[in-house]
DNA sequence: ACTCTTTATACAAACGTTTGCAAAAAGCTT
DNA sequence: AAGCTTTTTGCAAACGTTTGTATAAAGAGT
């Protein structure tokens, strides 16, 4: 049934043996740098080795040893940059430890994803990235029982037993919510992610822990339910721009979201941040491209992939017996071009047209 | 030196034999769907297998039939959706093969991309999949000698013996360049891409093209050297708009670029379109979300990835002698909202300040 | 020179499959 | 009931490594 390709008879062990005179295991010594080795034969061997243009077959290195070299990547979808950016971080620390990534997209397909840990567990790799998994439960209980290594990014565990990392949203939240605050907004609206997200709750906590912390009371009305595109951003904004009394600030729960905000402001033929402050979450490289330059809350979105890489591949490596706990990184008010106080507006037209964007930084 | 973590003994296939009375290598055909199997052995087999929670060891698979079931990815940064999309096209083709997926990432380091691709060759993967390639050149000959199967995506093949899909990019900046001058333009700005990319050129050569075919002559100073991201199209635009005799309507390589022309316009004190109209390239999702919608050439990204990786899985399977030569998709000029006939500008007015956005699809 | 370590190498088994070959079982034909 | 074909099953070898155990060579100490 299945054609056999049968390439090229690719170079082994045996060859290189054969070649420099010595026996296979000897050869497998030197590539694993056993320390009896006479460095003459070591010479000899590696020599052969470039000679031949000899690669070692990871298949059967994996058999024997029971390791693959592998790690598994689960994400749902390329939205966006922030995937992007946290995948660069993964990549980086991956290659550095000499691993390969495998890539698993579930595009909400749901069932695939439990099916497919499943045959992850048994040999194909190492240990497994999630990335801002949903219905985590349904095999989350499978690699826990097999006790196969994995680490959650951007999931908020509520067990800690759970070992995962992610940002410090509801500081985060906090920060920029009070800093608007800081600057002299008493309306501040609030566009919400997608509340299954758990990054989406924690950020609405800090928006109304930091209302509170500043003495203002929380409307509902003020908040927009969204969904971390923006689109939804441009339909909340305009949404709450059309309040009797608008808010004179608007905290987006992502960059996506804000640039919604930007259009909407726009169109009302109103300007950023003149007219509507406007705060972003996540800092896409985007967010600094924009004009104005967007003020956002920097996710330190590589940082976490490579710490969650890092925490997995300890995790494979050192044979703990006990899980890693969770890791909660720092995020960073950046603060740019899009907000200012609200008394500003009276003097801002003097600034020139075209706002300066990121000398600040 | 490396730890072995043996993990609870895995189940294998003679565990299943045992557990059915028969022997391994009938379990084996039970697996691999052979012919000549007692129905009742077959059902016993298969009941063993689900109740011991059987799963295939890859590594012993590959070793001994020469096939990993794995593509890699080899892409150089997760810029904007573009090779989101493509990846998407990629992974449904490939999870319908039941094949998995390595990602490689170059990041811009050169060095690092061929040397892994003698590793890839080697056993990790049957085949290779590279999304807009730079100097390929140093490791499309290890490639092509060893016979090993790849496919390249939006690379303009210079010899048609590569094989590689990518979009039809000229026909298609062609096309938009015209409809501009169809719909009164004269002078239409461009704002290049990445030069070093074919796709680049080729759109530029396009949009030449349609000049020549409307009867409009060149002006180089119509033309602004971009780099496919968004900050540079601001700047071209601001360029192209500061010129004595500035163009009506500007043609930008990418949608991001555009949204760079958005923005730029903007900060004149224009509007999109009534001043300024703007066609992109590409349809990432975020062309249909922004406000005015961008009117823009579709590049079937998503069929490409999956084209592409179709192309691939059949040079690996059906073991053929000649490589497949190279497709080419066309694009479609999606007509949104940011472009109009300069005539109509006195009239816009009179439309709603909410454009309606992608009601005409 | 003779045992005793230490260093260096070789052999063989194992990892979990697939598959060619051979043997056993089952059906047919006479 | 013997002979033949066809279906069904088992054994063993192979894939390319790693690694435990055994052996050979080389120094060291007497």
């Amino acid at each position: 049934m299945i054609t056999k390709v049968r390439r090229s008879p690719n170079t082994t062990i045996k060859d290189i043996a054969r070649e420099s005179g010595v026996s296979y295991s000897t050869v497998s010594r030197v590539i694993n740098n056993f320390e009896h080795i006479k460095p003459e034969t070591r010479e000899r061997v590696m020599d052969a080795m470039t000679r031949l243009g000899y690669v070692a077959n990871q298949h059967a290195r994996s058999l024997v040893g029971g390791r693959s070299q592998v790690i598994g990547l689960l994400i749902h979808a390329f939205d966006s940059s922030y995937i992007g950016q946290i995948i660069q971080g993964i990549d980086e620390a991956v290659a550095e430890a000499h691993y390969d990534l495998m890539l698993y997209t579930t595009h909400r397909r749901k069932i695939r994803e439990s099916s497919f840990v499943v045959s992850l567990a048994r040999g194909l790799a190492d240990g497994l990235l999630l990335v801002l998994p949903r219905d985590i439960e349904a095999y989350l209980d499978t690699l826990g029982q097999q006790g196969f290594p994995f680490v959650l990014i951007d999931y908020a565990a509520t067990s800690s037993d759970v070992p995962s990392v992610n940002a410090a949203n509801q500081q985060g939240a906090y920060d920029a919510t009070l800093y608007l605050a800081k600057i002299g907004h008493r309306r501040i609206g609030f566009i919400t992610g997608d509340m299954v997200a758990d990054s989406a709750q924690e950020r609405l906590m800090g928006y109304k822990q930091a209302l509170a912390g500043s003495g203002i009371a929380f409307e509902a009305e003020l908040v927009f339910q969204g969904d971390f595109y923006q689109s939804k951003g441009f339909e909340g904004a305009n949404s709450l721009l059309s309040l009797d009394n608008p808010p004179t600030a608007i905290f987006a729960s992502n960059d996506m979201i804000a640039f919604g905000v930007y259009e909407a402001v726009r169109n009302r033929g109103l300007r950023t941040p003149e007219d509507v402050s406007v705060v972003g979450f996540d800092d896409i490289p985007q967010a600094a491209q924009v004009h104005p330059s967007l003020t956002t809350v920097r996710q330190p979105l590589q940082e976490m992939g490579r710490i969650a890489t890092q925490m997995l591949l300890r995790w494979i490596e050192e044979d703990l017996d006990e899980p890693l706990g969770y890791t909660q990184l720092a995020t960073e008010l950046i603060v740019r071009d899009s907000a200012c106080s609200p008394v500003d507006s009276v003097f801002y037209r003097s600034r020139s047209a075209m706002p300066s964007s990121d000398e600040r930084r």
